[in-house]
DNA sequence: TTGGCTCACACT
DNA sequence: CAGTGTGAG
């Protein structure tokens, strides 16, 4: 549940980039010939010719929708291509996009603190930034710093297209007074400065939102998609948020805002304003009512992590329908395969980035064959995590076998697996400055006190083989 | 077949 | 702390 953060007193210049379809992007990157055309990200091409995870813009003018699959599209959009996601280990690779985001990250943290917030997705703090060029370039002057500006849709101002610069040029010049109007400009010259680095540097277009927190920007960065930029002035805020369906603001997309709607009958988030502090915490606790009473407001003192890389790595899988495992030979042949993976992919973190996880889960969707205990979920199961592709293979069996015992409580009746997925988390950096890591390992991994009750002591795996 | 595969976080 | 649930894209 969402959770309320004290307010920034200081107003912030806060930036959410988004990349623009990012998957198809980068497979046109890689096939310069699917520029310019409808096309479309896939996965599994089997059934119903497999799931659509991007659509081109020019794609989505047929209509094709992200949660389509690949037969639907092919029947709004004949024309449009499909490109598979790489596969790997037979599942789906993602590493391709993930790295291509990397790319984009390295551009956009140059200029303030820089939150990777997925794969495609990062905030920017921008307000020390913006300070500067406010002391230096002051945005009244130079006409350059107009043609910037005027780069950017600015909430509250009609944004017809010809009329975009002037609309520009009257806000900056109105809000002579307003210094945090001026701070927002500035912002907004850095990100769309920002934005052309990016594609000069990757050849990809993203979009953003300017405002005063993450919660303004992020709401904003998809509002003129793709390859523009949407700023949000304190003075529109409300007016804004007054018609704002519930369900568009994060963490409102799921059952608090149904309940929202169900239980309060709030429509929009302006609806919110009619309830007391109190009201909204009797019906939803402390935290959540007092989240909710302020992003009525526009309030959000949420800041900006300085984190670059992700906090924990995870590779799973699905089995639906026939394609269930149904005994211990095949989800130990998968999770072999899973375990693979992700073994690869920490130690290429601890290679790059001098960074140790620590901790192994694995998650697993059962249900019991012929009988109604649907309900019965398979416990998730975690230990500390050994590096090395055999010793993860072999902790990951032991967290099923142990889920299996607790998920079957002595029974012995039939079970599926329907999904499998291993995730490394509790990840730290590796004080630098010693270069002797292996000593580090040697004292803090968990590799000096297994969990795992290790009956079968193993031959050392000299994975580490590639760590200096 | 609740789109698949990732991630983050609050709660207990 | 380990494990659960929600939510996002």
């Amino acid at each position: 549940m969402p959770v309320a953060r004290p307010e920034q007193q200081q107003p912030r210049v806060i930036a959410h980039v988004d990349m623009d379809c990012f998957y198809v992007q980068v497979e046109q990157r890689r096939n310069p010939a699917l520029r310019g055309q409808p096309t479309a990200v896939v996965q599994y091409n089997d059934w119903k010719g497999g799931g659509l995870i991007a659509v081109s813009y020019e794609a989505r003018g047929f209509g094709v929708k992200r949660s389509m699959r690949g037969d639907e599209a092919k029947r709004v959009c004949p024309g449009i291509n499909l490109v598979q996601v790489p596969v790997a280990r037979d599942k789906a690779d993602l590493n391709l996009y993930r790295s291509a985001g990397s790319e984009v990250v390295a551009i956009l943290a140059s200029k303030g603190k820089c939150e990777r917030a997925s794969i495609d997705e990062v905030y920017l703090d921008l307000t020390d930034a913006a300070k500067e060029m406010l002391l230096q370039a002051p945005p009244d002057s130079p006409e350059e710093i107009f043609m910037e500006a005027a780069k950017s849709n600015i909430l509250g101002l009609p944004s017809d297209a010809s009329e975009k610069e002037k609309n520009v040029r009257a806000w900056l010049c109105r809000s002579d007074a307003d210094y945090q109007d001026k701070l927002l400009a500035c912002g907004a010259i850095i990100v769309a400065q920002l934005r052309v680095r990016v594609l000069e540097e990757t050849q990809f277009t993203c979009s953003a939102g300017i405002a005063h927190n993450k919660m303004l920007a992020k709401l904003v960065s998809g509002m003129h998609k793709p390859a523009q930029q949407t700023v949000v002035p304190s003075s529109s805020v409300q007016d804004f948020l007054a018609s704002l369906p519930v369900k568009k603001m994060k963490q409102l997309g799921g059952k608090l805002g149904s309940s929202l709607q169900d239980d309060l009958g709030v429509e929009t988030i302006g609806d919110l304003l009619s309830f007391t502090k109190e009201k909204l915490q009797e019906q939803y606790g402390v935290n959540t009512g007092t989240w909710l009473w302020k992003i009525a407001r526009g309030i959000s003192g949420e800041e900006v992590e300085d984190r670059l890389l992700p906090k924990s790595h995870g590779c799973g899988k699905t089995f639906p329908g026939p394609k269930a495992l149904k005994n211990s030979t095949s989800v130990k042949g998968w999770l072999d395969q899973l375990c693979d993976e992700l073994s690869e992919r920490i130690q290429s973190d601890l290679n790059q980035n001098k960074r140790i996880a620590q901790t192994l889960t694995l998650h697993a969707r059962a249900s019991k064959e012929n009988e109604r205990d649907l309900a019965k979920k398979f416990p998730s199961k975690s230990c500390p995590l050994r590096y090395g592709t055999g010793k993860i293979q072999e902790d990951a069996m032991k967290l099923f076998e142990s889920g299996l015992q607790d998920f079957l409580e002595s029974q012995n009746t039939g079970w599926i697996i329907t999904s499998l997925s291993v995730t490394a988390s509790k990840i730290f950096d590796i004080p630098s400055g010693t270069s002797s890591i292996l000593r580090y390992i040697k004292g803090h991994s968990p590799a000096a006190s297994p969990a795992i009750p290790d009956s079968s002591s193993v031959p050392e795996d000299p994975s580490l083989g590639d760590v200096p």
